[in-house]
DNA sequence: AAAAAGTAGTTTCATTTGAAACTTTATCCG
DNA sequence: CGGATAAAGTTTCAAATGAAACTACTTTTT
């Protein structure tokens, strides 16, 4: 197509097939997949992607101060204030000041929280299970290393060069 | 850990580990891919990722329409709409009305948008390579069909199941 | 111990986002 | 044709986001 007008050396430069470059098609993966997972769990349990994070996260490590969930979670701290401010309010996880540091506050699942964390697991490992479907466990494992890797990399290009 | 207070067999689906999970992980990862590659040329350029989109795509696809477009670039019309809007006024877009609908315009890059792109692309390039430095180029070619898959997948899920 | 510096988390404010309503132009159908 | 329906983009409005300022406390320094 391009060849008919005398192409300078440089058009193959020129250009980027966009359905093909890495960035984009990991934006639109994690995008269609964030929003089919959450159509599941927001309306049925009126959460956030945050909250849910921080939930899963309580689930299997209790007390964790927000400041210890950013990493973990990748949140920053305003949206954990924000996600744990309703997750008190809809009495599913419990503040305790108990370190002596009346700064930060150890959060802990209630009852509650327990009982939708219980429930959403399942629907949860349901859609990752569905996704991996057509997944040999070999291939599993190989894409469980790519990420890992991809992930390392990215977070090694962040800052320096 | 749990298994000092009387443990109910539910236990162990009660904990979902995070970081092992893959909507989790492919969102950290394309979100840490999309901050580190627009921070190269969004400072550079001025371009907003739907602008990067859109330039890439008229690059290989001079003449498309903003409908045309949404699909491609995984745009809705209103990021499109304003997208276009500031490339035009940036003189980097331009709009022609030929096919006769003035509803719809075909959209150019102006020689100043190929010159934009024609800097883009390396960046971007580059950047892509350096992510898949360590990977040899079979392990590339089952990432690639991992990815497809994964989408493909994910596509599906949306609306039925 | 008091002042200075630092930390945890919250609030503010300006920007980004996207769904829904709207405008303009085109097509359909009686 | 001429009114109804639909399509392409745009605008509006309300909600989500995140950087920067702030508050409340703690630790360090002198």
């Amino acid at each position: 197509m391009n060849k008919v007008k005398a192409a300078s050396v440089n058009d193959l430069k020129q250009i980027l097939y966009l359905p093909r470059f890495l960035p984009y098609r990991l934006t639109k993966l994690s995008g269609t997949v964030s929003r089919d997972l959450a159509a599941q769990y927001s309306a049925a349990f009126d959460l956030t992607i945050p909250e849910w994070r921080i939930v899963a996260l309580l689930g299997s490590h209790p007390g964790l101060t927000a400041r210890e969930i950013a990493p973990l979670a990748s949140l920053d701290k305003v949206s954990i204030s924000r996600a744990v401010e309703r997750l008190v309010k809809a009495e599913r996880v419990e503040k305790r000041t108990l370190d002596g540091d009346r700064r930060s506050a150890a959060l802990y699942l209630t009852e509650a929280g327990k009982t939708c964390l219980g429930e959403i697991i399942p629907i949860a490992q349901h859609y990752e299970d569905q996704l991996l479907e057509s997944f040999t466990p070999e291939e599993i494992e190989q894409l469980d290393g790519f990420l890992n890797r991809l992930d390392a990399k990215a977070e090694a290009l962040k800052e320096g060069d």
